[in-house]
DNA sequence: ATAAATATTGACGTTAACGTAAACGTTAAT
DNA sequence: ATTAACGTTTACGTTAACGTCAATATTTAT
């Protein structure tokens, strides 16, 4: 046969590699985000578990619900849906995107926001050194 | 006496306008995030307290907590600082704006997944429609 | 083989950000 | 004058997303 690449983690390499606990990895498998395999009772993660993790993350940095993500994520697999599954999907994809832009706009604003408030800064700054 | 642009707020009109609650204005306050003044007992929000609210939104859209968004619109009023502190301050800017722009690579990074999903789908349905 | 590291399953505790209800006062319209 | 609409405070309840033990395997290194 030819060389395995195994390719599995640990709960710790993963936590390790997210910076997140094993009490939180544990419980995104308690509300059934990751189904790890087991390797006796110990828990075996694929590299598909590990992007799953890293989508999770992602979703919470952006101030999404686990509710939300798993939404989300659920939509990168249209597997066997029916016709009426898939414009469902397609409807809730696109809500997602606007919701996506007008939060591209907020930070946007708060990017514009936080400059001003630099350079008021610098300025402030500047006035002090002159006296 | 010239014009009066008297400008000021009802609480409902505020929470009409944010779609918000009272108890969720009336929270702002319980932890200093607003500070309308009063004619009797009864908030009278002037513009300034409109923004401020505002911001708090934009904030929780982004996923901020409401911690992190009074750091933020303290930032907006430098005022009577010293030195140290306007340096200080000047760093925590730098942070959240390199935070915002991880968030803005999560959020394109995101969009295009959504767009490639939603492009799954209509092929998906494309095949359906073919047999 | 034994210590150290890492794993497991409970299960109670915590925090943020409000929800919800009670009990009450004030103003506005009929 | 009395309802309706709006305001107030106080206070207990709730939910998500974990934290923090404890008690107990199992694995790994020496």
């Amino acid at each position: 046969m030819a060389s395995e690449i195994a390719s599995t983690f640990s709960i710790s390499d993963l936590c390790k590699e997210y910076k997140v606990t094993t009490r939180t990895v544990r419980y995104y498998e308690d509300i059934g985000l990751l189904s790890p395999a087991r390797r006796g009772k110990t828990r075996v993660y694929s590299p598909s578990d590990r992007t799953r993790l890293k989508l999770i993350l992602r979703g919470k940095r952006l101030g999404l619900s686990l509710e939300d993500s798993r939404q989300i994520i659920d939509m990168y697999e249209p597997g066997k849906s029916n016709v009426q599954q898939l414009n469902t999907l397609i409807e809730a994809i696109q809500l997602q995107r606007e919701k996506l832009h007008r939060q591209l706009d907020d930070i946007q604003n708060l990017l514009t926001d936080l400059e001003n408030a630099e350079s008021d800064c610098q300025q402030a700054l500047a006035e002090t050194s002159k006296e």
